[in-house]
DNA sequence: CGGAGTGATTTA
DNA sequence: TAAATCACTCCG
């Protein structure tokens, strides 16, 4: 029934639209997929996606994604949980970092009260994807090294990219120069796609990027 | 890496190949496509495509596409209903026929026993669109006839042109002096490949070709 | 290679 | 079980 128009979502910062799709065939004919678009035209299909995104920016505790709307009293979703996932102090540590704060108190200080839920330890591998996607965003921030200057060798090898913003997340997590390599063209997509964009103004989006261009790495 | 060797393919008949290829960039980078090439080189690169092309002569129905092997007990996956889908009638139909068995009967035997799958009655368009494939690629194959003689009227509207084959697969279909004249530069266009490509041994290859000639018509 | 559309898997 | 999320297919 050409449920395919773009409304304005009220519960979304300025400028977000929502799209109803009816799938049209299969097994699952007759069902419904819900998307959201930025400003900028970016379409998230989940609410992990659109939350990783507007991180802190906006509260989606309450946000039904299905319906578009704020339902106070639905706290029951929403993992209250993920305050303490890996990209989500990432996330904390450099909106600290940016305030001004001494950055290496106020990590030390999350790390040492942090506990990550069984849920997420089980996990080993989407773990250590976020956290190598903090540092990857992170290096990707630091305008003033360079990352992805030469093809490969001694710039991404360099432990001083790392070392400030990835290591206290990193611990366990070992980057060899194999993992590297692997990423390499990746992480060149990445620099390029944010530079084009010129929306490098917060890590959250910057880890998000990354996290779609580098998926499937582990798959 | 250079994944582009084409191997032989155990499952499928001999003489067909399959090929892996890598893709190297993009959102996609380290993902691949899967391909097919038939004794004649025909080039695959969906198990539909490959479906509609190699009919009855062999199941497909185990056969999963990205490995190139038989799959025993994914029955799941690949839909048993599609057996009674208006394309896969169209098939049967034809072969009965060639081989010399009363067509009318055999066609109404199946259709009095037919029953469409919610799912698959939803999609009238794409019902539609098999249909008139069907009944395009039945009447391309009817020699004795002049379908595309002159540029229109007489002969595209004959109905005996269309009886016999695709009128028991029709039955609420119509099809009006419109939609012939919508067609009629794209099957000037099919029946010409047909003849360069003295291919026109089945009816499923036919149909195959007819699809991708006239696809977008419906989009 | 992208991405809409749909299947498959996970979550609640 | 259904809903939500994720992953993949398939064709442009």
């Amino acid at each position: 029934m050409m449920e395919r128009r773009r409304t304005d979502c009220p519960a979304l910062p300025p400028g977000w639209k929502k799209e109803e799709v009816i799938r049209k065939s299969g097994l699952s004919a007759g069902k419904s997929d819900v998307y959201y678009y930025s400003p900028t035209g970016k379409k998230f299909r989940s609410k992990p996606q659109l939350s990783r995104y507007l991180g802190n920016t906006v509260d989606l505790a309450c946000f039904d994604f299905r319906t578009g709307k704020m339902m106070p009293g639905k706290l029951q979703k929403n993992k209250q949980r993920f305050k303490h996932d890996p990209l989500s102090l990432a996330k904390l540590f450099w909106e600290k970092r940016l305030k001004g704060l001494r950055s290496s108190d106020v990590t030390e200080q999350v790390l040492r009260t942090m506990r990550l839920p069984k849920g997420v330890q089980s996990i080993g591998p989407d773990s250590s994807d976020d956290t190598l996607l903090s540092a990857i965003a992170s290096a990707l921030h630091m305008s003033s090294v360079p990352i992805m200057g030469q093809t490969s060798g001694a710039a991404e090898k360099n432990p001083a990219i790392w070392l400030n913003t990835s290591q206290p997340l990193c611990k366990a997590f070992t980057i060899t120069d194999e993992h590297i390599r692997e990423q390499e063209i990746k992480v060149h997509k990445a620099r390029r796609s944010l530079e084009e964009a010129l929306m490098a103004d917060s890590l959250a989006r910057a880890a998000e990027n990354a996290r779609e261009l580098l998926e499937g790495k582990t798959t």
